[in-house]
DNA sequence: CCGAAGCCCTGACACTCGTCATCTATTTAG
DNA sequence: CTAAATAGATGACGAGTGTCAGGGCTTCGG
């Protein structure tokens, strides 16, 4: 059986398995939205009524629990899917998702995203394929994340940032976008001062460095060690 | 929208979205096998050439990382999938799956579920659900584990047993399988000494009660709402 | 009957990490 | 320009947990 190639975006998974005519039936009734930076796509616990295809922007998916904690679950640049956890028995948005800087996305409504999957056999496959890979990223975070410390964490969470947002376009070890300390912590599921003496030492180590607020990756290779194990 | 409803079970769906000759198909193709307790059913990173549901009996699902260290991801009983996270790109079984006592199952050929899915639409859609619905849990299950101390953790693990395994028939407060501590600890992504430990203070809030190797749930209203926070 | 091998349990100790308190640098507002 | 607010950084300390070491209880085979 040879691996199903995965897009890593909707948009694409649209284009190549849906009928012409589905395809302008969505185009016709999605309604492109903006965000600035801080404001929220949609709430945790919120009926999962829209589904979001970032056009253009940078977000951050994350729940709350108890005052002042979160956790970041995952970063979203263009392209890629929102709200596609609300799909299921509950249909309602376990998440929050918040821009991180000025956002703009393409707001599918649910219904007829989920008549776009009865009616369309192949996009459905592929779009179950894609629940898949989710859910086998997801279980591996999940084993991972108890058995590494903070210092760990908090490499994984700037590789998370690399993979998702790379790099600046002039300078190939400035990350394109710098989340801030306590972005960085939620998403290690560490405190904010555990996270910059996280942070200190990667620099003791040559690993990574401070420029102002943002960070430029030295070593990209000692960094995805560290991380696992 | 009305909530569609998921069954937790791969038969049923297959019974209620599978076209007869399909269904026939799979009858004739499934391979039915045993496996003793502490037999591995599949093996993390062998490749995913079926797909198992159990018919009866009971499962540990892992994954091992670094010597001696484990973590159980769910438990399975009668009627339950295995294997289905092999499904997508890579192909392989990301986690092991072990017999807990003598295990009967049935293995479907994954190249013959494959094309099941491509060419039942209804039954794709479902599964879609189903993996939706895994998703969902398993993301709230990462960002619970992290604010969650020892004692949490292991009522956890407890609540988990009761719900996958459920009481013993003759007596309703005594857990119908106990795991051993060494899986209750991998359970709780923590050490054996630290579940002992755990499970004593249990005692001694008189949330459960030791007998001999097994355990006997006395509040579990009280243990849920220990792990909730 | 006895020894070996599994489990289950307990105590001591060191170390990690979360909490609190304080300081500096940069940005924003008046 | 000064004051206040925001973000980054560092030190001190204690609770929670992993590690190590040891002891008891049951099961199994000779």
């Amino acid at each position: 059986m040879e691996p199903i190639p995965l897009p890593d975006t909707l948009a694409e998974l649209i284009a190549r398995h849906c009928s012409p005519a589905w395809r302008d039936l969505i185009k016709q009734q999605c309604v492109t939205q903006h965000f600035d930076a801080g404001q929220d796509v949609f709430l945790e616990g919120s009926p999962a009524d829209q589904l979001y295809i970032v056009r253009k922007g940078r977000v951050k998916v994350f729940s709350t629990f108890g005052p002042g904690t979160r956790r970041i679950l995952r970063f979203a640049r263009d392209g890629q899917v929102l709200g596609h956890r609300g799909i299921g028995a509950a249909f309602t948005y376990p998440v929050t998702a918040t821009a991180l800087v000025p956002t703009t996305v393409d707001a599918v409504p649910m219904p007829l995203f989920m008549q776009v999957l009865e009616a369309n056999a192949a996009f459905c496959f592929h779009f179950m394929l894609f629940f898949a890979e989710e859910l086998r990223r997801s279980e591996e975070q999940a084993r991972n994340i108890l058995n590494m410390d903070v210092q760990q964490r908090v490499a994984k969470a700037l590789i998370a940032t690399v993979r998702c947002f790379g790099f600046d376009k002039d300078d190939k070890t400035l990350l394109a976008f710098t989340p801030s300390r306590q972005d960085l912590a939620d998403y290690a599921g560490t405190t904010y001062e555990s996270t910059i003496r996280a942070i200190s030492e990667l620099q003791k180590q040559k690993f990574i460095k401070n420029v102002g607020r943002e960070i430029r990756i030295l070593d990209r290779k000692k960094l995805e060690q560290l991380m696992h194990g």
